[in-house]
DNA sequence: TATGAATGAGCCTTCATTCAT
DNA sequence: CATGAATGAAGGCTCATTCAT
C-alpha cells in the first residue's frame, strides 16, 4: 500500500464483478431478513439491496426466492451436521459430559447466532410454505434428530443412562431448546427485564434436571 | 309466539338477532382460520364466507385485518386461571400427582382444543404485532408462570421435591407443552406419519423425566 | 326521466356496478388489442384500461390472461359453430351453392371482422403458448373441419361432387381463406395498393377455381 | 501447410478465422433458434450460445435483438428467383406437368428446408416490423407472384388452360402452400398425429383440384 | 346495516442490454 | 475483440380495502 491515497475499495465500482463472493453476501443478508420480517414480508429486494446488488443479480445466483432460503438453512444449520456427527464419534468423555457439550455447542453456533432465527421462522410460516416446512424437516429436523438419538444411546449403551423411549426422549433435549429460540424470537423483544431468561442458565437448569431425570442411579 | 316482545332469543328472525353476534362469529371463523392457514395465508373473504357474511360486512365490525386478529387473541385468551388456581389449593394428592393432573388438564382444556392454536399465532406474529405480544405476556404468561411455579413451590414446601430455582425450573415443564403447540400446528401438517408425535405419550414421557429429575431420592 | 337535466350517464362513475356487461366489455377490449398487438405483447392492464376498469376488475372475472384469450375465441368463433351447424341441415339448394354460401358467410361474420385476427394471432404465438394452440385446435380447427367436410360429404352424397379424399379436400377449401386472413393481417398494411386484394373477388376466384374442379362432369 | 499464409481459410486457428465468420453463425443460430420457437420466446443467450459465442459477443455484431431478426430475414431470403426463371424458360412439357414440377421443386427447396420457418417467421412478427415486411414484399413476394403468374400465362397461351383472371388465380397456387409452411411451424408441432397433414399428399391433392379447375375441357 | 363489484399497490420473476475486465 | 456478471424495467397476478348501491 504505498502511497496514502490508493484505495483498497477503489471507489466502490458500480458493477463490482465478484462471483465469489456474492452468494455469501445475499444469504447473510437474507438470513437477516428473514429473521427479522419473516419470509414472506422480505421482498426480495430488499435481500439485493443488502448485498449491495440488484435484483436481478440475486436471481442469478438463486432462482426463486425459496431457493434463497433453503440456501440460508443450508449454510447456517443443515451444513454443521457433519461435523458434529465427526465430533460424536470422537468424544471420550462421559455421556452427561457429551449432553452438556452438545447443547452449549449448539448455543454457541446456532442458538446465539442470527440463524436461531430460522428455526422460529419456519415453525411460523410452516403453513404457508409447505415445501419450505417439508425441507427443512428433511434437512435439519430428522438428522437432527438422530444425532440426539446416537448422543443418548451412548448413553445407554455403556451403561450411564437408564432404558428410554428414546424416540420420545430425544424431546427433552430438543423441547427446551426449541422454546428458548421461540421465546427469544416472539415473546422476548416484547417482554420487561425481568421477565428475561438467561440462556446459559437456562440451558444448565433444563440439562441438569433430564440428566438427572436420566441418569442410571449408581445403587 | 304471542307478543313481540316475549322471547327476544330464540326462534327470532336470524337477520335481527345477528347483528349482536356477528363480531363473535367473525372472530370464530377468524380464529378456525388463522389457527388453520396462518394470518398472512388466510383471506379475509375466506373467514366472511365462514361467518356467513360478506368480505364488506368483516370491515364494517373490524376496522382491518390486523385488528381482527387482535380481537381474535383477546377474545380467547380468556380467564381458566381462576378455576385451575381454585383446583391447586383444594389439591390433595402428591405433587407428583399434581404436576401430572395439571399436564393433562391442560392438554384437554387448550392443547387438544383449538385454542391451542392462539399460542402458536401469537409466537408467529409477535414481530408484526408487538402490542399483542405484550398483552398476551400479561394475561396468558405472566398468570401461567406463577401457576405452574405455585405447584412446584408446593412440592418443595412438602419435602417431595427437592429444592429447585423455580424461576427456571418451570420451564421444564413449559417448554414441552410450547415445544408441542408449536410442532403440533407447523411442522406436524407437513410431516409422515413415521415423523408425528403421540401427545399423550409425549406428555407422559416429559413428565415422568421431569419428575425423575425432581424427585427428593428416598435415600 | 321527468328532469331535463337527467343525467343518463351520470358523470362516468368511477366505480360503476355492471356485473353483466363486463365480460363482454373486456372480451371486446381483448380482442381489439390482441388483434393489433399481438398476445404475449398486450399488457392485461390495457386491456383492462380499454374497457374502463381496472386492472384488478379483468381478474374478477377472468382468471388469467390465458383464459381471457380462451373466451375471446369462444365469443367470436368456436361459438358460431351450432348455428352453421343448424344451417347446413337446413340448407335445400345445391352443394355448390352451399359452399358459395359457406365461403361468403363465414367471410361476413369472421372474415371481414375483427375476429379474423384471431387466427393470425394464434398461428403467429402457438409456438410461445402451446395451450392456446391446442385449445384453439379442439374448439376451432376440428369442429371447423368437421363442418367442412359434412359440407362437401353432402356433395359427393347427392352425386353433385365428385369422389374425393375429404380430409385433404376440406383443405382447398381452408388454405385460401387461412391466406386471406394471413395476409390481411401481416402482409396487407406494409403493401402498397396496387398489391391488395380484394376479398370478394379473391373468395370467388378460388370458390370458382375449387369447384370446376370438384365438380361431376355431366358427360 | 508449407508457409504461413499459404492457406488462410482450412485448418487456420479458430479465433482468427472465426472473427468473419462469426455474423453468419450468429445468424445461422438465430434462424434455427427463431423458426423454432418464435422470436419472442428466443432469448439471445440461446442464439449466442448456439453459434459458439457469450451473448456479449452478439450484441457487438447485432446492436439488438430486433437488429439481428432483421438481418436473419435479409440474409436468408436469396435469389432462387433467377435460377427458377431460367428453368421456366427451359421447359418443355405441359404446363399443368410445369405447375407440377413447380410446386415440387419449391417444397423441395424451401418448404422442406429450415428456409420454410422464415415466411412464417415474417408473417408472425409483420406487424411489429414494418420495415421487414415491406422488404420481404419487395424482394419475395412480387418475384414470386410474377413468376407464377408468367406459368399461367404460359398454359393459357399455349391453349392448356381457360381464361382466367391471372392476378387472383396465382394464389390458387399460393394459398396451399403458404397454409402449408403456417400450418407446419404453428400448429402442427401442438397437433396429435390423427391431424397431422402429409406434405407430399397435401400438394398433390390441392394441385390436382386445381389443374383440374384450370384445365380446358376438350369437349 | 349489508353487499360485493371495483380498486390499485405490491411482489416475484424474466431477460434484453450494458460495461468493467 | 470477447466475456459474463450485473442491471433494471416490465408484466402477470393477489388480495386487503373502499364505496356505491
Amino acid at each position: 500500500m504505498p502511497t496514502p491515497r490508493s484505495n483498497p475499495e477503489p471507489a466502490a465500482p458500480r458493477r463490482a464483478r465478484r462471483k465469489e463472493a456474492r452468494p455469501g453476501e445475499l444469504i447473510d443478508a437474507a438470513l437477516a431478513l428473514f429473521v427479522e420480517k419473516g419470509f414472506a414480508a422480505t421482498r426480495v429486494e430488499e435481500v439485493a439491496a443488502r448485498a449491495g446488488v440488484s435484483k436481478g443479480t440475486l436471481f442469478l445466483y438463486f432462482p426463486s426466492k425459496e431457493d434463497l432460503f433453503k440456501a440460508v438453512v443450508r449454510e447456517n444449520i443443515a451444513g454443521r451436521f457433519p461435523l458434529w456427527t465427526a465430533e460424536l464419534a470422537e468424544f471420550t468423555g462421559s455421556s452427561a459430559e457429551l449432553v452438556r457439550y452438545a447443547m452449549h455447542t449448539w448455543w454457541e453456533h446456532v442458538g446465539m447466532t442470527p440463524a436461531s432465527g430460522i428455526t422460529k421462522l419456519v415453525m411460523s410460516e410452516a403453513g404457508s410454505f409447505p415445501e419450505i416446512a417439508a425441507f427443512y424437516q428433511q434437512e435439519v429436523i430428522i438428522p437432527g434428530n438422530d444425532l440426539l438419538k446416537r448422543i443418548l444411546q451412548r448413553g445407554v449403551e455403556r451403561g450411564e443412562f437408564r432404558a428410554m423411549d428414546l424416540d420420545y426422549a430425544v424431546y427433552s433435549l430438543i423441547a427446551p431448546m426449541i422454546f428458548l429460540l421461540t421465546w427469544k424470537h416472539s415473546m422476548a423483544p416484547c417482554c420487561p427485564p425481568s421477565q428475561q431468561l438467561d440462556p446459559i442458565t437456562f440451558i444448565d437448569t433444563q440439562v441438569d434436571l433430564i440428566l438427572h431425570g436420566m441418569l442410571k442411579l449408581p445403587a
